[in-house]
DNA sequence: CGAAAATCTTGACACCGTCAAGATTGTGAC
DNA sequence: GTCACAATCTTGACGGTGTCAAGATTTTCG
């Protein structure tokens, strides 16, 4: 509109030209910060366009509807998770058990740290995750991950022989289930009271291996 | 309004009262259905109200927002689920480890039927359980019932000695956190391909077992 | 340079949760 | 019984939401 442009021509405002110039990645970025002040009821498109300082329908340019953004926020929360995970499990090459160990408290202290993207990750907000191939991506990427760390401790006498795949999803699954019950409250206080969710995990996988 | 009341007089219409008699319990049933037919996603409390057959404001006479309705059907969801439990427990009240299984067989096929109450359940979709006391009730009452089963079991030595509230929420975050994966559709299809979730379940309580 | 494609804005639509005002009905005191 | 009051329900409005259509602006590329 001619007014906007003439404020900026008088009083040369910082960088506001018509075109973004990476739109698509500042309203993944946008969607983050709101997702962890607001939590996932508080996303809104449009609140997510305001923060990024485009108009209202500024993204359908970039994401067919809603759900695209969310599963593009996923992605970006699971690349993340994976890079951690990663990370504090190649610091360990050499002792499986500590891989296990450290790799679980990474996901606990992510699902911590980022408590809605972990929510919008995990908890059915994303409808339709098989219509978002580099969400599938990262995904079983990760899930990759655990199966090597498991093979790593069968390997090593720490749990017990079994098919690695299905080994890993026991893994994961206490894993997550007793995250997930901690998200949701679910832990009782009498439990609480005496272990941090870090304390219980690592007596459910103590159980687990030898 | 005069117009309707004269339609009532000439042709009587089955039962249409202005008070409807039981509409909460009628809007948690809406709910329900709403819930099972279009999923979390697709529950307004409009839509609810027009499936109870009222005008759309009026659930606020009986539930200050949409929060509280999404908790009463929580509620009824647990409470649901606690009747399973317990009738399926109470069936092998000699065999602890037949109760364990069956108890996890309950809730997986109480997850699989309800799926959408089961989110909205575990999901984080009901934002501050501790405003609801009855869903607290229910809830806590349901985790109560896993620790009387882990003690039968610990005094079976099926499960190994270790507080009791604690071995619970590992066996609860165990069976959950499959189940929870699962829905989200997490579990790879290499281990789908061989097993139903009944299966995993299976072998990673057997993996804690004796 | 100019046409086509990409990007962004404006405006509209139906739906949503919520509230205020008022209509209707049930209840209990007298 | 009746009459005031409380409970219940309707109507109408408000701002916020996702989405789409039309058009403005900018970039890209033949």
């Amino acid at each position: 509109m001619t007014v906007s442009r003439f404020s900026l021509t008088i009083s040369p405002m910082p960088s506001k030209k018509y075109h973004h110039g990476d739109l698509k990645n500042a309203l993944i970025k946008a969607g983050v910060e709101i997702l962890a002040k607001e939590g996932v009821s508080g996303l809104s498109l449009r609140k997510v366009a305001q923060r990024a300082g485009v108009s209202h329908s500024a993204p359908y340019a970039h994401f067919p509807d809603k759900q695209s953004l969310i599963a593009a926020i996923s992605t970006e929360g699971f690349n993340q998770l994976y890079a951690e995970l990663e990370s504090a499990i190649s610091s360990h090459s050499k002792n499986p058990k500590k891989q296990l160990i450290e790799g679980a408290k990474t996901y606990i202290r992510f699902a911590e740290e980022n408590t809605d993207t972990f929510k919008i990750m995990f908890s059915g907000v994303l409808e339709k995750e098989k219509d978002y191939p580099s969400f599938v991506e990262i995904s079983s990427k990760t899930f990759k991950l655990v199966v090597e760390v498991v093979q790593a401790c069968q390997s090593a006498a720490i749990l017990p022989a079994a098919p690695a795949d299905l080994m890993a999803v026991s893994v994961w699954g206490q894993l997550h289930g007793i995250v997930s019950l901690a998200l949701e409250g679910q832990v009782p206080h009498t439990v609480l009271d005496r272990h941090n969710i870090q304390e219980i995990v690592s007596f459910a996988i103590g159980q687990m291996t030898t």
